[in-house]
DNA sequence: CAATATTACTTGTGAAATGCAAGTGATTTA
DNA sequence: TAAATCACTTGCATTTCACAAGTAATATTG
């Protein structure tokens, strides 16, 4: 038994950022993959190169579900399989990853030659479009290589 | 003597969110805190309510520093007070606050009117140009209220 | 159809981070 | 000069994390 969180504060009018579910160093990061790189699985997650620890990761795909931020369901083909979607709520963290994305290249860049960075910056809307188009569908190609190597447009 | 954090691992063209920095429950919300409540002292971001442990905090505001996203300065007039600042650096993440104000805005809402929200939405970019503009200044009159409440337009 | 493989986890253990209460040292104010 | 303020640090109990190993359910292979 995981026991209550014991409860805490909150502010009148509630405009806060709600880092209780995305505060930790792994969620955004399982949202991303799920967003742009057309994770779907566990092994996706854990083979991802990330170092995510397997019972952690176990943890915050039940916390995500439990927020309402993705859901859960067994693929009909295969019992063992269970593919994980991000719900509309998940889908709209989409422009916070982006601009978390842009933040990142501009300066955690180890040097590498990203001009996609500027399109990114130029193109927010198109992108968004273009991520939500491939959630409504279904579509599962990504976006984002696992090396983080951009594969649009 | 801390110990290094024992390397990461980095992909190619590192397009990564970058989560070693800001993938905690407390570095965003000390951003937040610098970017749009006006918050300048240790003091302030310790009885903010938000609850975050002194030691954390003063963690916290070192590795921020570290990172190049804050500055601290001691006071001229008073030798006690400490001044946090966001860098250029910091301010980048104006962006990613507002969409994660926005996001959290929309599906934590415990109810309050909050008719903001939609504002936030339609005038992003003359916000982010306020928030901009009052860091050049180093205006601190918050934009947003400890309550949550926006003082802004 | 039995043996093996695959998938999605759980369990156990030590290390690290966190939360809490109390204390410290450098100023500044009364 | 004593008290107050500010920005921390220290110690300790609790929680979370990382790593390795194991398990249960389904699927594939021979």
């Amino acid at each position: 038994m995981p026991g209550k969180p014991k409860s805490k504060r909150r502010s009148g009018c509630p405009v806060n950022i709600s880092l209780e579910m995305l505060g930790d160093r792994w969620s955004l990061l399982i949202i991303r993959d799920l967003m742009v790189r057309g994770f779907r699985t566990y092994k996706e997650f854990q083979s991802s190169g990330e170092g995510i620890a397997t019972n952690v990761l176990a943890g915050r795909l039940r916390k995500l579900q439990a927020a309402g931020i993705i859901v859960a369901e067994v693929e009909a083909a295969d019992g063992r399989r269970v593919n994980y979607r991000l719900t509309e709520k998940g889908m709209d963290l989409a422009p916070v990853v982006l601009e978390l994305l842009i933040w990142g290249a501009r300066y955690d860049d180890t040097g590498a030659s990203c001009a996609m960075i500027g399109k990114l910056e130029k193109h927010r809307k198109e992108l968004l479009a273009e991520v939500r188009r491939r959630w409504r569908k279904r579509d599962a190609t990504p976006l984002q290589a696992k090396s983080g190597e951009w594969l649009w447009p």
